[in-house]
DNA sequence: GTCAATGCTTTGTCCTGGACATCAGTGGCA
DNA sequence: TGCCACTGATGTCCAGGACAAAGCATTGAC
């Protein structure tokens, strides 16, 4: 992989496409056996060497999987057919209003990590915060934001880099619109202790990030743990930082069963007195929920959450 | 996996296993054919289930593994032999002297790790900064503390999720420093443009964190991409943003020829123009220093290296 | 006509056992 | 001392079979 320019000559070994689409090895081997797709060349020892051309298309087939899509029916459909299904189906019917109002506002905002103009992204970014408020801020600018950039890189419109530039400045914004809040007496009543971070395999830390965000605007005690800490060690924070609500964070690339599976183990282990909110663009979340774990479908959601907690526990 | 005080019950499938400990699927079941262990029970279809102290065992011989130590050695060890080898290896002789002059301050500060009081260690983290400034507050603060971390993690005195607490914390410091000091204008002539990253297997930010304090302090122009970017994405980062500098962190963990490989390919994808600079606790940086490539022993050695820089790019 | 139970299909994960590239020591030789 | 070849240790890949669980459709009851 040494020059870019020539795409057709540039492969991907196995365990580079499962962590660059999500989808384990064994799955991509019986796809290729039940499915003929994809069809892999092989390097000098046998082994399967992936196009990037392939990858791309397995990116959109797992984008469309995670919508609703079984693999079977579309894995073999030509790219402009998929890109075709891709756009008829409705990305998400929430708000379509609202977000065609802000539409263009976004827009710029893209166009600016795309220019690399990243000092002006962030300069426009801590306005947009002082011009709408935190809350507002992050539900209405960031969140969106976070998918059109994920859709952007999907389609290949982004390069990695690009995508880490913009990561790393709303990361900068956010923390220091955090810092700004003005936290009131540590052991307030009705002020819950909320533990943040995500499971092992998820490293994404963008949305714990806009959670914590909102729990502290909301006047939540937040804890974060950063990304990737292992389920025993959360039930053990938990528990020594007396945490009323562990909040999780999952991203659409990961296994659905690790989700469910972890949060059950995670749930069993706490003590019932801790509760667990799960949210986050992983499809398996709002279609198979969990028992005895609060869902978040949305960001905005939070604030309804938390009055809820705080109605079942009145300050003493 | 209601109880971790009945282990005998408890088991979890070597998907868990994976997850919670980082070792393949495939590692695990060549383990068990070669060397005997781990062994874990079948369920009624033939999958097996592995107990709490399997996993546990196996986390403790991951841990020994990251240090260096092969597991074809130690796999067998009882508990007792392996406590007994992470209590041994010693961590680093680096200026006992300095550091014993400190000692009994940063022994407070991991004091205050244990005890879980994260609040009160931030801001005495955050007093430090103002009293020894922010120089000699990463080099003489932050970094030996990250040294002591390191070790009391490997020696099993810390778990996963306190060393995540005092990472957290540390960040927040730091960003926060950062965020204070103020940035002439931009353009400036004899301030470097500098890119800070890792490589795609480096996950730890704090290096860069670091450096990016120092870097700033000393009047760089810093652009983190954050970590994990592939090399081509840094060539292409360096190039649109116009980097002097490609500032990269290693840590100790690596892979020593992944390093080298990758920094002889990286300096030969940049132009000639554009410096390497790499510095982190990773010994081969040190031990066999690349070509063209300014390595940086200590985190002090910025400020020279800075000055350096400078006077080979005499303002026009 | 609605809804629940049933059976068929699809799909992901696990299994076994073999192969082999790569990495880390080790010893010989200049 | 330093270089190189050899050997054992180690992780990842492969093939192809099996099967549980989820999804889907068809039937039957009310």
């Amino acid at each position: 992989m040494n020059d870019r320019s020539t795409p057709s000559e540039v492969t991907v070994s196995i365990a580079a496409v499962e962590r660059d689409t999500g989808l384990s090895k064994d799955t991509l081997r019986v796809w290729e056996r039940r499915y003929g797709f994809p069809q892999p060349a092989r390097d000098a020892f046998g082994e399967r060497i992936y196009s990037l051309d392939q990858v791309d298309k397995l990116r959109v087939i797992k984008r469309l999987m995670d919508q609703g899509h079984r693999p079977g029916k579309i894995i073999n459909y030509t790219a402009e057919q998929l890109q075709q299904l891709a756009e008829s189906t409705i990305s998400s019917p929430t708000r379509a209003a609202e977000a065609a109002e802000q539409h263009e506002d976004l827009q710029n905002l893209l166009e600016l990590v795309k220019q690399h103009r990243i000092e002006e992204l962030r300069r426009q970014l801590s306005q947009a915060v002082l011009r709408v408020g935190l809350s507002r801020f992050v539900v209405e600018i960031i969140a969106p934001l976070n998918e059109m950039v994920g859709d952007a890189w999907t389609r290949g419109y982004f390069e990695i880099f690009e995508e880490h530039l913009y990561t790393e400045s709303v990361q900068v914004i956010l923390r220091n619109a955090i810092n700004t809040i003005p936290h009131p007496a540590s052991h307030h009543r009705g002020r819950p202790r909320i533990l943040l971070t995500t499971f092992p395999q998820e490293p994404h830390g963008l949305g714990i990030l806009m959670a914590e965000a909102l729990f502290s605007f909301e006047g939540g005690h937040c804890i974060s743990l950063g990304v990737q800490t292992p389920i025993w060690d959360i039930v053990l924070a938990a528990t020594t930082q007396n945490a009323d609500i562990v909040a999780l964070s999952f991203s659409a690339a990961l296994n659905p069963n690790h989700v469910l599976d972890g949060l059950t183990e995670l749930r069993a282990k706490l003590p019932r007195s801790t509760e667990v909110w799960a949210g986050g663009s992983c499809p398996v979340l709002h279609r198979r929920p969990p028992k005895e774990v609060r869902t978040l479908r949305t960001l905005d959601s939070i604030a309804t959450a938390l009055q809820d907690w705080r109605s079942a526990h009145p300050a003493a």
